[in-house]
RNA sequence: CGGGGCGUAGCGCAGCCUGGUAGCGCAUCUGCUUUGGGAGCAGAGGGUCGGGAGUUCGAAUCUCUCCGCCCCGACCA
């Protein structure tokens, strides 16, 4: 019984769902891109009518984003439901329950805040961690309870500084944001998994080519995390990756974060059994003093002084430490490895004077050999940190501390000695990555999710206890995970615009792919007025609905050209075009995505898409 | 916040320097002709020139001020 009405109703359903014709729906398509537009899916996504800017980094999705969004919410879903439960949190939070975690005040300028008609502080969520803290904590007694893995599809307010690049950063934007809470290490980890499955799945069904890469933790503490992302010239992170013949990742990493295999270098003979002195008048950079003493800058040692500098503490007093880093000298040093030495430290270039007082010498003939290091584990004194691409090294070129000076043979270990010895520098496009050897990819890139085990900053802070089967209280342990719905359209737009190009009037070619496009095929009326191709139009449009598809019928009384161009411009992966060869039964299957045109007989149309749609899968 | 640029019709722009009737292309509306890659002809509608103040007989134009937007540097989905 139950089973027919079901039956029953899903037919219905199809059947009686209203055809989408282009002459009812808002599309605003413009010819020209806005001015103010610079990357290319803010281009497309105002020109292509997705989209409107109402302020710095808001904007107002018009029918094609919604259905595009809309669709990339329903895979999330799918996904997410598979391993969690979907709820639905408030945005407008009161101040309460943010000073619980300190984070009123540690959000600092990039919360929406404000007061309502009674002057009570409230704030707009920037993401929902004391929520659904909260929740566990009055609602969980239990290890039985446990685990938990919670998620919503929530809109959220950052006051970003800069938003910038169209919907990539902006102030207000939609995204899936989860929780697990667990009853040990143990269970994190699994749920960590777990959502790292999921999060590959979902970019998998939206058509993008991501990258997960190991990330800093960074300031929202915790142990393990991983961002990720898909490369393009728009995004903001560098990232570093590999891929073996089969085109698995086999290592990714945020250049923050990425190291490599350096191919050995022969050492200079020695020319003496000490650092020797060598003159190189007016010779300060590594190329100059490279060229002058006609050696390569591997066999030279860049010198680099920073000052770290802590916030002020409970009493006010602010803590610095000299910082003084040897790279090879062709290596760039990254400043966020660094700073990872001096957790919680800004870092600064040193002053001449600084310099002066450190080295006994002037900036240009900085070296080794003479400063003295702290003790390794000491936090007071001059801080020396040795790249690891120099450990093992000898008889390098190094400044000498003295004006005009260099030293030759200078040999780490021998010669001087470092507080640290630490991976510092920056990787290169083309070095072998540490796992498998195989070149790496260094480029832009921009996040589209992050998941990271945040341990128990949250659940302790806020006092959330659970009893464990020995009847103890105990501290459930939570993991953030977090995907940026609009992010995921923008990528997609991104990732294809690169592919396709720009044409000659300098506007960007791209296509959408089908699991996330507002409509999966166009059935274009070439010529509207001609009542055949109008009726056959109609036909095939119903028929491919039928069968499944989400159709967009261009039933527009315009030009052939112009239907074409803006269904190009749309990103519709395929198109059925109506025309000329109808009187022989024939259309036009114009599948986008692999950048073909077939005449496909009329009945054959479900058929060939299906086919298309299927090898595209 | 610091630095740079911009604000004139829905979109793209000119006009500003040297003050005097607000213009061009596209889009929109009407009619006719067109209809396979952003059509043609004819006509029409549409503007607080970002806001305010000042200078002047007169300000889109000069001065001051405020606002907004974009881009480049510290944060993050």
């Amino acid at each position: 019984m139950e089973g027919h009405f079901a039956a029953h109703f899903l037919r219905r359903r199809k059947h009686t769902k209203a055809m989408q014709r282009w002459s009812k729906l808002f599309i605003p398509t413009l010819r020209e891109a806005p001015a103010d537009a610079e990357v290319a899916s803010h281009q497309i996504l105002l020109r292509a009518g997705y989209v409107r800017q109402l302020g710095a980094g808001i904007y107002s999705y018009l029918p094609l984003a919604t259905r595009s969004i809309n669709k990339i919410n329903a895979i999330v879903r799918e996904e997410m439901d598979k391993i969690g439960q979907e709820f639905f949190l408030p945005a407008l939070n009161p101040r309460e329950i943010w000073e619980e975690s300190g984070r009123w005040t540690g959000m600092g300028d990039n919360m929406f805040r404000l007061k309502d008609r009674k002057g009570a502080d409230l704030c707009l969520g920037m993401t929902h961690e004391e929520i659904m803290t909260s929740i566990a904590r009055n609602e969980i007694r239990s290890y039985k309870q446990l685990p938990q893995i919670w998620y919503q599809i929530q809109t959220k307010f950052r006051d970003e500084p800069r938003p910038k690049s169209g919907l990539l950063r902006v102030r207000q934007f939609t995204m899936k944001d989860a929780y697990s809470f667990d009853i040990d290490q143990a269970g994190l980890d699994h749920s960590y998994d777990l959502h790292d499955a999921a999060y590959r799945r979902i970019f998998t069904r939206c058509g993008l080519e991501f990258v997960g890469v190991e990330a800093d933790s960074g300031a929202m503490g915790g142990s393990q995390s991983q961002e990720f992302m898909v490369y393009t010239e728009a995004g903001e992170d560098w990232i570093a990756s590999a891929r073996n013949d089969a085109g698995e990742v086999v290592y990714a990493a945020n250049i923050e974060k990425a190291t490599s295999k350096l191919e050995a270098v022969a050492d200079l003979e020695a020319t003496a059994g000490a650092p020797e002195l060598v003159h190189t008048p007016g010779q300060r950079t590594i190329d100059e003093v490279g060229e002058f003493l006609k050696v390569e800058k591997v066999h030279q040692i860049k010198t680099m002084a920073y000052m770290a500098t802590w916030p002020a503490d409970a009493k006010g007093v602010v803590k610095t430490r000299s910082l003084v880093v040897f790279l090879r000298g062709d290596h760039q040093l990254n400043e966020a490895k660094l700073g990872a030495l001096v957790a919680g430290a800004e870092l600064r270039p040193m002053v001449p004077e600084e310099i002066e007082a450190t080295f006994n010498a002037p900036a240009g003939y900085l070296g080794p050999i003479g400063v003295v290091a702290a003790e390794a584990g000491d936090d007071k004194g001059i801080m020396v940190i040795l790249d690891a691409a120099l450990e093992g090294r000898a008889n390098l070129i190094a400044g000498a501390n003295k004006e005009e000076y260099h030293l030759r043979n200078v040999t780490p270990g021998r010669d001087f000695t470092a507080t640290v010895i630490a991976d510092v520098r920056n990787i290169n496009e083309g070095e072998a990555d540490p796992v498998a050897g195989i070149a790496l990819r260094l480029g832009k890139a921009v996040e589209i999710g992050h998941i990271f085990k945040l341990g128990y900053k949250y659940s302790e802070s806020m006092g959330a206890r659970v009893l464990d089967k020995n009847g103890k209280e105990t501290t459930p342990i939570m993991g953030s995970y977090g995907i940026g719905i609009e992010r995921i359209l923008t990528a997609a737009i991104e990732q294809s615009a690169a592919k396709n190009g720009k044409n000659d009037k300098g506007e960007w070619s791209y296509v959408l792919p089908a699991s996330i496009a507002p409509f999966e095929v166009v059935v274009t009326v070439t010529k509207q007025t001609d009542a055949a191709l109008a009726e056959a139009g109609e036909k095939i449009a119903a028929e491919l609905e039928a069968a499944g598809f989400d159709v967009l019928l261009d039933d527009r009384d315009g030009s052939a050209g112009v239907k074409f161009k803006d269904a190009d411009l749309i990103g519709v992966p395929y198109r059925v075009t109506i025309g000329k060869r109808l009187a022989e039964g024939f259309v036009e299957l114009v599948d986008r995505l692999q950048g073909r045109t077939e005449d496909v007989a009329v009945a054959e149309v479900v058929t060939a898409l299906k086919a298309a749609r299927k090898q595209q899968a």
